[in-house]
DNA sequence: TTCCTGACAGCAT
DNA sequence: CATGCTGCCAGGA
């Protein structure tokens, strides 16, 4: 798969990622059968914010951390109802995707 | 081309 | 879950 091919493919699922809900780099780079590639991921959101074309402030990074200096991100995620703990990290208990197994766990 | 960096992940602690 | 170390891959100097 060339590199090319492969933004294409992260950008179309970042596009598929449901309001309220966020996903990780190692998440998309295993659905596209690459897991190896979650840092490309990430350089493929950077040049997404240069296109302006995806929702890229739902992807952080497994841990829940969010993008270093992008502080509206946060922002951004609030709006769309994200929950985040008090050490300052998505709460991706609630709001990981895609993660259908996750929700019967849930109150 | 080699070396360093980074919007990462997995595993150990 | 938080921290630290290692493995990964593609860019940039």
């Amino acid at each position: 798969m060339k590199r090319i091919e492969f933004y294409k493919n992260v950008y179309k699922l970042v596009h598929e990622i449901p309001m309220g809900r966020v996903s990780t780099y190692g998440a998309i780079a295993q659905m596209l059968g690459q897991p190896q590639c979650a840092r490309m991921v990430g350089q493929a959101m950077h040049y997404a914010s240069f296109f302006e074309d995806a929702p890229c402030h739902r992807v952080v990074n497994h841990q829940g951390r969010l993008v270093p200096h992008w502080g509206e991100q946060k922002e951004l995620l609030l709006k769309e109802g994200i929950t985040f703990k008090d050490n300052g990290c998505v709460d991706l208990k609630r709001h990981l995707w895609p993660e259908s197994s996750i929700l019967y766990i849930l109150p």
